[in-house]
RNA sequence: GGCCCCUUGGUCAAGCGGUUAAGACGCGGCCCUCUCAAGGCCGAAUCAGGAGUUCGAUUCUCCUAGGGGUCACCA
């Protein structure tokens, strides 16, 4: 540029900004490059305030704040807000909380909503304005921006125009009418007055490829950026391709860890930095969390995949630390090996590397969540399991929760039952929502309420009618000692059964089945739905025990009374 | 459609020129057992296809196919 058109630039980005006299290098002054040690990674989690964090972001968030916290460095929470049209009120708070239960709080920057800690704030883009004028007025003097008095009509005309004549749509070469308009003339109509919007004048050209290296897959090729992107919209706020390089240059992020879908619009941003005189983070693409439709994947939906909002995790109760352990093993190939190895380990010694992280996008296994959940859940203490309800059910089943809190002592013992001082531990707790199924009929108001609705199970074989039913809950009450041992009652329940034609050696059952009524474990089953109106429970004896006997004793009569 | 990314069992995946191609979840079977949940043992199941390079390709290269992503004054 010679001298003249460097004056008209300067004149050009004066009258678009005249209330603005902050400069760059004011900004690069005001926010420091970082001191920290060698290798530090600075990383940050940038949402859009749209109502839920998604499950992809939960992941995000998650390599972020490893990376960052592993190397030594800070990991920060920013809002990028700058779509005023899709903001939802109240996704700040819903965010914060969300992240802090899943233990990925930022150690900077938005941490709750209405309240900022650091020095590079603020870190909501829409209190930025300044920030992003200084920034755009900069590129203007330069020449490297222009403002673009294209109407919405206009270029949604070029881009059907396009569309038709098959070429590539978009502002960009002959199609971008403002770039070659004549700096005296943009002069001039922004004097007069006339609305615009503000464009990179981008020197790139899709026949020319440009390459980066992805810190987790390598290099990457790809056509260079040719369109002369917006830059600032007509509310004034940055696009997000604008924001994204002022915020994280002036935030002195190192690492941008971002999912997949960001791969194609990288030769903008690296464009953009090159423009502003920045130096390029490492850019880092993370693979996207798929969903299985039919027989092929897609990305987890908003709309159709209520497991795409990190809040169905949180009400169904799975343990937060259920669904971190899960994300590690698709965040890096070896977490699982390294874990089988490290069984008491605390994931933090897990040695994360970026080219350990798969590149292919990984369908959300919830077989494997559950199973990963029911292993946490069974090395928890009575008194945690406990907590957790409580925890849990207060915010999700207020009956259910005052069912439980009101005998805490007795609720402790339930959930104690086959957990502690055992051989093998109970793993038939998934996620809390399980509880109620599970342990219903530990409380008498719930027990009866199960009878009520759904009527008691005594359905078998045609072997055992109901007056076989009757006669063994007859014959069995009569002979219950609610002071025997375990023993003790193991030997009298099979010399009731044996008394009443059950076979209770369940090898000679095998052999000859049509020979007996049952076995055993046909009568275990009839004592067991009186009791529990199940089929399936624990230890009936241990279940019995905590019922106390005037409830067991009372259980079999009211059985008996509705056979 | 252009461009980009990805491709080992149903799923997550180890592997990084020579292996009987790990392991985990899930599934099936057997054992244990008062039922279930577990636990133990066993089993079925994978290198997308085709060319090259090489004595030898799951591994390196290219092509094809499939899947995904992206092409806004949204992020």
């Amino acid at each position: 540029m010679d001298k003249e058109m460097t004056r008209k630039c300067y004149e050009l980005a004066y009258l678009i900004f005249p209330d603005v006299h902050d400069t760059v290098e004011d900004l690069e002054v005001k926010y420091p490059v970082r001191r920290l040690k060698e290798g530090a990674c600075v990383t940050r989690f940038a949402p859009s305030p749209t109502g839920f964090l998604h499950t992809g972001a939960l992941f995000t968030s998650l390599v972020n704040k490893i990376l960052a916290h592993q190397t030594g460095g800070r990991f920060f929470l920013r809002i990028e807000d700058t779509d005023q049209k899709r903001e939802v009120k109240g996704s700040v708070k819903l965010f914060t909380e969300e992240l802090k239960a899943f233990g990925l709080e930022p150690d900077e920057g938005v941490i709750a909503e209405g309240k900022e800690e650091g020095f590079y704030g603020p870190y909501t883009q829409s209190k930025r304005a300044d920030i992003y004028k200084i920034c755009a007025k900069h590129l203007v003097e330069k020449g490297l921006a222009y403002p673009c008095f294209c109407t919405p009509e206009m270029l949604a005309a070029t881009h059907d125009a396009q569309e038709t004549n098959k070429v590539v749509p978009g502002y960009y070469g002959i199609y971008a009418k403002c770039r070659n308009i004549s700096i005296d003339e943009s002069i001039k109509r922004v004097k007069s007055g006339e609305k615009f919007i503000l464009r990179f004048r981008s020197n790139g050209s899709h026949l020319r490829k440009t390459s980066f290296t992805d810190g987790a897959r390598g290099k990457i090729e790809i056509a260079e950026n040719d369109q002369d992107v917006v830059l600032i919209k007509a509310d004034g706020l940055p696009t997000y391709h604008f924001a994204h390089v002022c915020d994280d240059h002036f935030m002195r992020t190192t690492h941008v860890v971002r999912g997949e879908e960001w791969i194609p619009s990288t030769p903008i941003h690296i464009q953009l930095f090159e423009a502003m005189g920045f130096e390029t983070p490492t850019y880092i693409h993370i693979p996207l969390l798929l969903v299985k439709e039919g027989n092929s994947k897609r990305k987890l939906s908003k709309r159709k995949d209520k497991e795409a909002a990190v809040s169905y995790f949180l009400k169904s109760g799975y343990p937060t630390e259920a669904v971190i352990e899960y994300l590690y093993t698709i965040l890096n190939s070896d977490y699982e090996i390294w874990r089988n190895k490290n069984k008491e380990a605390s994931r933090d010694e897990f040695k994360f590397k970026l080219n350990k992280m798969s590149s292919a996008g990984s369908l959300l296994d919830i077989a494997k969540l559950n199973d990963i959940s029911r292993e946490i859940i069974s090395k928890m203490s009575s008194k945690e399991v406990l907590d957790n309800v409580i925890k849990w059910t207060k915010d999700n089943d207020e009956t259910l929760y005052n069912i439980i809190s009101s005998d805490l002592e007795y609720s402790l013992k339930v959930f104690g039952l086959e957990r502690e001082n055992v051989k093998k531990i109970r793993k038939d707790i998934i996620k809390w929502e399980d509880i109620k199924d599970n342990f219903f009929y530990f409380f008498d108001v719930l027990f009866k309420e199960d009878v009520k609705v759904n009527g008691y199970s005594f359905e078998f074989n045609e072997n055992i009618t109901k007056d076989i039913v009757k006669k063994v809950l007859e014959v069995y009450y009569n002979s219950y000692n609610h002071l025997h041992t375990k023993d003790e009652w193991f030997a009298n329940m099979k010399e009731q059964a044996n008394n009443l034609g059950f076979c209770t050696d369940m090898k000679l059952y095998k052999q000859n089945p049509d020979q007996y009524i049952g076995s055993t474990a046909d009568f275990a089953t009839i004592i067991r739905v009186a009791i529990t109106n199940r089929k399936n429970s624990p230890d009936i004896y241990q279940v019995m025990q905590l019922l106390g006997e005037e409830e067991t004793k009372m259980r079999f009569k009211n059985a008996l009374a509705k056979i």
